[in-house]
RNA sequence: GGCCAGGUAGCUCAGUUGGUAUGAGCGUCCGCCUGAAAAGCGGAAGGUCGCCGGUUCGACCCCGGCCCUGGCCA
């Protein structure tokens, strides 16, 4: 006898590393349900060993939905995320499927499961802020910001060049201040379950060593090789992925692999920490040892 | 055994011509994050300056001895 399904979705989210997308493809196995990806960087095509998406056998048949959807040239927007994230757990649901969303780029699950609204974009606008971020400095335009919208210039930091020009590109665009916080922590849409997986910080470390050893050993230069004729060097995201960045500044550079290997060991730790201060505030989260041999069943129960 | 270089923050090293170490990078810890988020920005903790003695009002800095590390010579 199958269980039966859930009506409401399940968000595995957590560190790099940890074993989500295997629990992914186990709650859908054993709900009948379907994948959807919350991972910024496997949304790109052609970005497979060093994104650590699993491999079609790995997947178990299961449909798993915004995998490869983006050319590594273009630049991935979470508000484009989140129109289509949305829409394909939307007809999950219509159709009595589970929608299992697994992935660790925190921006994207609140994109997806909170009430985020995203100002549009202005290319013409943006690209006018950045030169002039370029030129003046972070610093000048943050002085600016204070005088357009206080609040916004309150919760910014001055050096941060980024978001400063965001915001000025957004109030230029709507005429209103725009609002730099992230929204209250609410009731999770669709009400969803957020299952945390997580590991003592040694067992990941060494988790880490040796998935990044595996992807250096398993082809992980050749594939940024393959993929530079195809503009990786140009895009904005995907340059910058964890693995790729480090492997395309070795090959421009002293071509020294096991030196990149280390940095990318270095920087992916750094960015589990990055995504346990992201996720630690978001009190929804049941979280779970991922190492505990019972994790479906424990799981299961929280569904 | 002799000669040389060096022993300063967890690591790699600056520095102080004697006046309570402006230390830096990395690491660690913590925070922020609304169209690049595997990105971006910020804060904090950490040192009896190898040990013992001497000179001095005062030594991480000068002197002596010792210990340790690396290199060269034997």
């Amino acid at each position: 006898m199958t269980p039966r399904p859930p009506v409401r979705p399940v968000a595995v989210v957590g560190p790099t590393a940890t074993g989500k997308s295997d629990l992914g493809v186990l709650l859908a196995a054993r709900f009948g349900g379907e994948v959807v990806n919350a991972d910024a960087m496997q949304l790109y095509r052609g970005m497979d060993i060093g994104t650590a998406k699993l491999s079609e056998s790995d997947r178990r048949g299961i449909p798993h939905h915004l995998l490869d959807v983006l050319d590594v040239t273009e630049t991935a927007s979470v508000a484009a995320y989140q129109r289509h994230a949305r829409r394909v757990v939307e007809d999950l649901l219509a159709a009595g499927r589970l929608p299992v969303v697994v992935g660790g780029s925190g921006l994207y699950v609140r994109a997806l499961l909170d009430d985020l609204e995203f100002p549009g974009t202005e290319p013409a606008i943006r690209a006018r802020l950045e030169t002039e971020l370029a030129d003046v400095g972070a610093a000048t335009l943050h002085t600016r910001l204070s005088e357009l919208d206080p609040v916004a210039a309150d919760a910014i930091l001055p050096g941060d060049g980024r978001r400063i020009v965001r915001a000025l590109e957004v109030i230029e665009l709507t005429g209103r201040p725009f609002s730099a916080s992230m929204p209250r922590v609410g009731p999770a849409r669709y009400g969803t379950v957020l299952i945390g997986l997580d590991r003592h910080t040694a067992e990941l470390d060494e988790r880490i060593d040796r998935r990044v050893a595996a992807m250096f050993a398993g082809g992980l230069v050749a594939e940024v090789r393959g993929l530079i004729p195809l503009g990786l060097r140009d895009g904005r995201t995907a340059s910058r992925a964890l693995g790729y960045q480090q492997v395309l500044s070795a090959l421009d550079g002293n071509g020294d692999l096991a030196a990149a290997q280390a940095d990318v060991v270095k920087a992916t730790r750094r960015f589990v920490r990055r995504q346990r201060s992201w996720f630690r505030r978001d009190h929804r989260i049941t979280w779970l040892d991922a190492g505990r041999p019972d994790l479906a069943d424990a799981v299961t129960g929280l569904l």
